[in-house]
RNA sequence: GGCCCGUUAGUUCAGUUGGUUAGAACGCUAGCCUGUCACGCUAGAGGUCGAGGGUUCGAGUCCCUUACGGGUCGCCA
């Protein structure tokens, strides 16, 4: 198994590493007490000096570990913290008591003879470098070269590239091929915002960078490239979040010919269960991962990417509120969720009851109830007294209610909003009560996503992706309610990020122009907004499915981090920007003048 | 665009009901120290308390406006 925490180690490497020139003829990786006697030459970033008076130390730090100099005259006069040197000198052994078990190199060190600073410090550094993920982000991000001088953030790109070189394998070993896909494409009229490239060679004409290769890989697939994956830089001019990069993200893209969905997910499944296995910190890997249909996550965990190592589960009891004397629930959607045992927890005082409701009331909820089971297996709290006797058993019933649980109950007149709320409690629940092993990997597939939403007027809209084939093909379309239809469109999702997303694809013309007329666009439409998607599925086109999985989120999974950021060496900041080039940035007035643009 | 939180030394932070000269740690500078490894000790420099306005005898602290940062909702087929 991959090591995180001894990733250094991992990138000992052969000749062409050990190829020797003036600034150094070994790197630390390369040093062992086999080295003692031996004058040689380091190179490396000065990480911190201890003058004695007579005698000083520097640790000396290149990209596979850290040795320690002794210097004993005046070599370090204008040497300063973080610049870097090359020192000539003596391996020597250390006496026993001055071993440093920290280090690889412990046992040794290295009595300097010449220094020659080879890269000078001219300003006092702005942060630490070894504590600089506890620096503000913008600090650091105009700093980024320093930053990424952290231990923490060398190991997470070194995994990062392990990774990505590990799925290439992996990919390859499946027999499929990577292939490259334009960066300056055409604006694609669904979806998210594009960002623009103005054309010198035509007026008033844009090019847009991709938001993914899918129209691209779909054309391969027509083409008889059966198996096809690539590491595709995306572009979205959409804002981030803390799981969500600004601007552009890394997808592993894959696409099938002749494939059906459990054919993807076999692969998709190869895929990520040997990464996580290989690269996760503790080693755990994951278990069997369940198919679970969308509907099915809404209900059971409030949201369609559930966190899976939550063990709550939601139960639907709306049923027994039909006609209640109790207006809050009368008629509505109502959903509970069991906290097992929770009434002889500690944490679950009064306070805890309040502090929980004030949550509730902040997502936007009126309230939140709830009832305990006594000893005596009867409720308490402050719903019951609107309970019947019967809905009392049926309740307990439907939720497996025991001694010493709490029910908690969200009601709503829309479904969709009482899922959402009862799926917020649940997280907020087990993250409060610490029910989440944040050492574990839990994923699951989410199937069965409607094919079209209502929109705001309550007509049909694609739901998520036109390009997906609706189950039932053309049958379904033309007779059943489109709002039942389904797609065959999945996510994969882990420890509740949704890590991947795909379909099988419509390949069908006819099937195509159906679909897009239930949704309110002519076959004109179709050919003016997806024209070559369209013209090649005139020509033989194979069924074809795939997916692709956020490089980035899964680093980020792996990792434990809790920020995409920390996964990417310059990631632009929360605000779209690159404050350390100053992007986005002003350009020249030729430059205007040639790309036909005015500033208003 | 909405909402929440934040902004005090290079960095990370503290700063009481509004009250003398705004503190600490790390870093930086200088000095001492021959075995440290987050070396230690001594001294020192370093602040328009994000900006503007208001209340007050008096504002880092209270109020308003604004800028910036982080998170989140919208958005992300």
């Amino acid at each position: 198994m991959f090591n995180q925490n001894e990733s250094k180690q991992e990138l000992r490497c052969g000749e062409l590493c050990s190829m020797a020139n003036k600034y150094r003829t070994k790197t630390t990786a390369m040093l062992t007490n086999e080295n003692v006697g031996e004058t040689l030459r380091v190179a490396g970033w000065v990480e911190t000096i201890r003058d004695h008076g007579g005698i000083m130390f520097i640790d000396l730090r290149d990209h596979y570990g850290v040795v320690q100099i002794v210097v004993k005259d005046t070599l370090l006069e204008n040497v300063r913290r973080e610049s870097t040197v090359s020192i000539s000198g003596e391996v020597t052994k250390r006496s026993p008591e001055t071993f440093n078990p920290k280090i690889s190199t412990g046992e040794i060190e290295i009595v300097a003879e010449s220094l020659d600073i080879l890269g000078q410090v001219y300003e006092n550094l702005p942060f630490e470098p070894s504590a600089s993920r506890e620096t503000g982000e913008d600090v650091r991000l105009k700093y980024r070269f320093l930053d990424l001088r952290n231990k923490t953030m060398q190991d997470a790109l070194i995994l990062r590239s392990k990774v990505i070189s590990y799925m290439r394998e992996s990919m390859n070993g499946m027999g499929f091929l990577e292939m490259q896909t334009p960066i300056l494409s055409a604006s694609s009229p669904e979806g998210a915002r594009d960002f623009l490239i103005p054309s010198r060679k035509h007026h008033g004409k844009f090019y847009a960078l991709p938001q993914a290769p899918q129209i691209f890989k779909q054309l391969l697939m027509v083409s008889g490239f059966e198996r096809y994956y690539q590491v595709a830089p995306c572009f979205r001019d959409e804002d981030a979040r803390a799981d969500r990069t600004a601007g552009e993200f890394y997808q592993l893209d894959l696409e099938m010919a002749f494939a059906e969905q459990e054919n993807v997910f076999e692969v998709g499944e190869s895929l990520i269960k040997s990464v996580i296995g290989t690269f996760s910190k503790t080693g755990k890997g994951l278990e069997d991962i369940p198919k679970i249909t969308f509907a099915d996550a809404l209900l059971k965990y409030g949201t369609d990417k559930p966190d899976l190592r939550n063990p709550l589960l939601i139960v639907d009891i709306s049923d027994l509120f039909v006609n209640s004397d109790f207006k809050p629930f009368a008629n509505k959607t109502v959903r509970a969720l069991r906290i097992p045992k929770m009434g002889e927890n500690p944490i679950a005082s009064k306070s805890f009851f309040k502090s929980m409701e004030d949550f509730a009331l902040s997502i936007g909820m009126k309230g939140l109830g709830y009832v305990k089971v006594e000893q005596d297996g009867g409720y308490a709290g402050p719903i019951d007294k609107f309970l019947t006797d019967e809905s009392r058993e049926a309740i307990r019933e439907r939720a497996g209610l025991q001694v010493g649980d709490v029910l908690y109950f969200v009601a709503e007149s829309d479904e969709t909003v009482a899922a959402k709320y009862a799926g917020q409690i649940r997280a907020e629940i087990a993250e409060r009560l610490g029910l989440i092993d944040k050492d574990d990997f839990k994923a699951c597939w989410i199937t069965d996503f409607p094919f079209y939403e209502r929109d705001d007027s309550g007509k049909a809209a694609f739901g998520h992706n036109p390009f997906s084939m609706p189950q039932g093909e053309l049958d379904a379309l033309n007779n059943k309610d489109p709002f039942e239809i389904l797609a065959y469109q999945y996510d994969f999702v882990l420890n509740g990020v949704e890590l991947a997303s795909g379909a099988v694809r419509n390949h069908n013309p006819d099937i195509m122009v159906k679909a897009f007329e239930i949704a309110g666009f002519s076959e004109e439409d179709v050919k003016n907004k997806f024209g070559a998607l369209y013209s090649a599925f005139r020509f033989g086109a194979p069924p074809h499915a795939g997916m692709a999985f956020g490089v980035d989120r899964l680093l980020m999974l792996l990792l434990g981090e809790e920020n995409v950021r920390e996964t990417i060496a310059f990631p632009l900041n929360s605000n779209a920007q690159d404050v350390m080039l100053g992007a986005p940035g002003e350009v020249s007035e030729l430059q205007l003048r040639e790309t036909h643009i005015k500033i208003r």
